[in-house]
RNA sequence: CGCGGAGUGGAGCAGUCCGGUAGCUCGUCGGGCUCAUAACCCGAAGGUCGUCGGUUCAAAUCCGGCCUCCGCAA
């Protein structure tokens, strides 16, 4: 069961590993993009070309998904990011379990974008972490953990890609080390638990009065999706990559530009540190490097943004 | 039929409303200046203006179809 690219990766290594997939449940194909257009997910995308039964019920809570689950039979239900919770009925029905790939190192950052929320809050550090699925959310006891170190450059999209890698392995692992009996088996401590939760629209609109360091988190934690962004000339213009301008304690307002010079805009934050803005994307334009975005476009310095 | 923006030398833009020699910033190439340079000066190359058709003496510009890219919303 699983939804979007980072399950995707997961169910490509169990079709790899020969494994018997009965079935694959992935959320309902939603109208999407311009046009409102019929979107399948990328489970379902790859379940089709591999010839596997898909099933893409709107509530898992009434008998049609129950009789579907006893048709299937299955012995275990991987579960990676299918984005609806499961009934206890079906956690308690296969005989091996249901196991659940996260992307974190539980029981930090259970739910929905702990990817993201890693970057955003600065974490050096995060990983995978199987489980056994319980009822609460992300709560199940851990099977195994493994980490990964997060560059002090690094975008969510390759952070992303890493994990969604590493998921598949640690799965495949896990689901051996269970039929072998040898998986390991610990409670969370809930003490320790944080929550990641859901990006909102507004989760990319930078606050210029927070640290150069902040931002620069933001917005790494955001490329390439959704994106970090701010008001220019009364638009929304956003920014995809910048440097933080270490050992400058330039004056100026948060937000204001203090400086435009070798395809960067240098822009005061709260802290009195800059960030120098190095790739943007307008309204209705593609991404560039601001050292293009300058070429067409004036921008004084001592403008605002925000 | 969700709303909207955009396709102009390699890049980013202007020009389109008010049809009539295609412009700006940058890049590239050549030359000069300099101890030197990504700096500065001089010069050059490079565009069937997304595509198909229509109107016109004349279309980047007006009209219609199509293709592609992007923002919002979901």
């Amino acid at each position: 069961m699983g939804t979007p690219e980072f399950a995707r990766v997961s169910l490509e290594r169990l079709i790899s590993e020969k494994f018997n997939i009965c079935g694959v449940v992935t959320q309902s194909d939603k109208p999407k993009g311009r046009g409102h257009k019929l979107q399948p997910t990328p489970v379902k995308e790859l379940a089709i070309l591999r010839d596997i039964r898909i099933f893409q019920p709107e509530t898992l809570k009434d008998n049609a998904f129950a009789e579907t689950l006893t048709a299937l039979n299955p012995d275990m239900i991987v579960v990676v990011a299918y984005g609806k919770i499961l009934p206890k009925y079906i956690l308690d029905y296969p005989k091996f379990g249901c196991i659940n790939v996260h992307a974190s190192l539980l029981p930090k950052y259970r739910g929905a974008a702990p990817i993201h929320r890693c970057i955003i809050d600065g974490e050096t550090q995060t990983g995978i972490t199987t489980m056994h699925m319980a009822e609460g959310l992300d709560t199940g006891d851990m099977i195994l953990k493994r980490a990964v170190e997060i560059g002090a450059d690094m975008m969510v999209g390759e952070l992303h890609d890493e994990l969604a890698t590493l998921g598949g392995d640690v799965l495949i692992e896990t689901i051996a080390k269970i039929a072998d009996g040898t998986a390991p088996r610990a409670p969370q401590d809930d003490a320790q638990s944080s929550y990641a939760h859901m990006l909102d629209r507004d989760t990319g609109r930078i606050d210029w009065t927070k640290s150069a360091q902040e931002i620069y988190n933001l917005i790494r934690g955001t490329n390439p999706y959704p994106g970090a962004f701010t008001g220019y000339n009364g638009e929304k213009l956003k920014i995809f990559n910048a440097i933080v301008e270490k050992n400058t304690a330039i004056g100026g307002k948060p937000g204001e530009i203090i400086d435009i010079a070798d395809g960067k805009i240098a822009v005061a934050t709260g802290d009195g540190t800059i960030v120098a803005i190095t790739e943007v994307q307008p309204l209705g334009k593609k991404k560039m490097t601001v050292k293009d975005y300058l070429n067409g476009h004036k921008i004084e310095v001592g403008t605002v943004l925000g």
